[in-house]
DNA sequence: ATATTATTTTAACGCGCGTAAAGAAAATCT
DNA sequence: AGATTTTCTTTACGCGCGTTAAAATAATAT
């Protein structure tokens, strides 16, 4: 930098100055150091600017599991809000492990991020490590919650979702059961569940609730295996059947097609499946998975400007804020 | 640090040491400095650290698409080779734009990484920005293809792959045709039609080529709307198709379930269907798709280890390496 | 116990930049 | 033109640590 001052003509502090926000430094300058940029071809040392510097431009972006679609496509939205609001994401993935979740948290903590967009895995999540970091760096949640913690929490309206998918569901044909996991690892499962009950009692049907054992990830073979088993002892009670999220309804029409069910609303169809998110492959399905397409954009926007605005501001949100958006119901052949 | 030296009684320069390397000081400071850590939590400043070594324990992962479950999870395996090797993988998407490629590596280039394990988009990646980057880090290539650039390239042998799938079809059923992009991103695409001409030849069968427009990544959609046109007017010679990747072969079967025709391989089935990578979606259509698996974990692993030597040693390759995995046949349902 | 070797301590400099203070220069105002 | 304000230059210190060289100490060998 020293040597790039002396090619330029700007003294070192000013050139300081000028890559610190380009805007400080007057026009006629601004102009002079913009071309011995062009000739020189200098550019700071990052670590050396951060170390003086108590508040990077680094965002942490942490997700629970980037082989997870919905996540990579969700994570790509916030990367690019990061970006265009003149900041430095930093990819994070948990692969499908709340203890890694704390790891990245912890290996963030040594790159001075000015905040944090975290999709936390929920009751899973060790509340403890991401209260402590909380206090450190501003964090805000977005898909899954953790009750009261961070600075804010963007998410999509569970129960105005499923009510709307219930509420297709019952008036064109027979009302849903519900199948889901046993033991759900993330807490929209257990909304969409609650959302469940009470929207089938307000429509005055009997709530047919089916819960799978199933560990981890493979959201999709779960719902093959089991939901297959419950298909072929023929437990469903109605012939409609609402899947917790979009994997789940992935497996459930894997299984269907395996065991010669027809899927779908129209003539000859013996099953109605239907999903959840809007995943990526669920208009690839056989037959196309009706859904409910969670406004990925909107939550991505909002969660970023949210942690924006506080970084601007510099100072705490007084109250938690939550947001939540609407789902919308994207009607394909599956149901 | 100073502080951390005052109370833990050993000395500035010494801690130091240890914590560039614990094995490089005598064991009973290195238990006394442990003994210290777990009381007074002290733990280096990454930025100044990596201010004065030339070289910091950062690799760079670049891979083309994050959207895309293949990416996803081989980036997956290769960030964990990198941390059980004790670097700090820094993962970055290009989003599917040869031009964010580039700018992925300038960006990298300021966090000075040891190393970079780079997926480019082959053709389409701007070559001299590669080479120019290559020259300052090293690169080791995966999954993609660039000729004659970078320290290695590790991949799948294509014509291997493909030469076991075409003789699996033509030895249980009508002889495939091929279905492509016209113009494919992806040097991988080019290498598979040469190798299933090549196949076909030897075989004694007529080969058939076909290549549909379409742009961008969305390979599901444009596998359903132009295999979907080529089926619906009859157009493939035969009645086994081989896609030149799964998420083309995907779309394809969607396309066939659309107009009722029945894919598979047993009795009642019209139409065959092959796809090429083992999609981690793959074994969930309808029907469940045959399909070659790469072998991810070999490729990811390689990479790693192949760039780690090279850091280890402290020495660029004298001549360029290519290493190629065999794929193995994944068969499944849908021929 | 003495000589030899392996480690650690002390002292000091440098990395590349942020930043503060004081004076000089340029731009703007009266 | 002189007074005032804005911007820049000069000078100097500090960030948290790597690294070196010489001196001191501890461990091992003779």
């Amino acid at each position: 930098m020293e040597e790039f001052a002396a090619v330029s003509g700007i003294s070192r502090p000013t050139l300081s100055k000028y890559f610190n926000d380009p805007e400080s430094v007057r026009q006629s300058t601004r102009e002079k150091v913009e071309l011995a940029l062009t000739q020189y071809d200098y550019r700071p040392n990052v670590f050396a600017v951060n170390q003086n510097r108590r508040t990077t431009r680094n965002i942490g972006v942490v997700l629970p599991n980037l082989s997870d679609p919905f996540f990579a496509e969700i994570g790509r939205k916030v990367e690019l809000a990061c970006i265009s609001a003149g900041y430095s994401p930093i990819l994070m993935s948990s692969h499908g492990s709340p203890e890694q979740e704390s790891r990245n948290l912890e290996a963030l903590r040594s790159l001075k991020p000015a905040g944090v967009l975290l999709a936390p895995f929920g009751r899973v999540s060790d509340r403890r490590d991401i209260e402590k970091f909380s206090q450190d760096v501003p964090v805000v949640l977005f898909d899954a919650n953790v009750e009261g913690l961070c600075e804010a929490f963007v998410g999509t309206d569970n129960f105005q979702s499923v009510d709307l998918i219930v509420e297709y569901l019952c008036r064109s044909g027979q009302p849903p059961c519900l199948f889901e996991m046993k033991s759900p690892l993330n807490p929209n499962a257990n909304k969409r569940r609650q959302a469940y009950l009470e929207s089938m009692g307000q429509h005055g049907f009997e709530a047919h609730v089916y819960q799978v054992d199933g560990e981890g990830w493979g959201f999709e073979e779960i719902g093959r295996s089991e939901g297959g088993r419950l298909l072929y002892e023929g437990r469903f009670k109605t012939d409609t059947i609402l899947c917790s999220n979009d994997r789940l309804a992935i497996g459930m029409l894997s299984a269907a097609y395996n065991l010669g069910i027809r899927v779908g609303h129209g003539d000859g169809a013996a099953l109605r499946v239907a999903g959840h998110d809007d995943h990526p492959f669920s208009r690839f399905t056989s037959p196309s998975l009706t859904t409910i397409a969670q406004d990925y954009a909107a939550i991505a926007n909002r969660a970023a400007s949210t942690l924006f605005n506080i970084l601007d501001t510099g100072e705490r949100l007084k109250t938690r804020e939550e947001t939540l958006f609407d789902g919308s119901l994207v009607m394909r052949n599956s149901a």
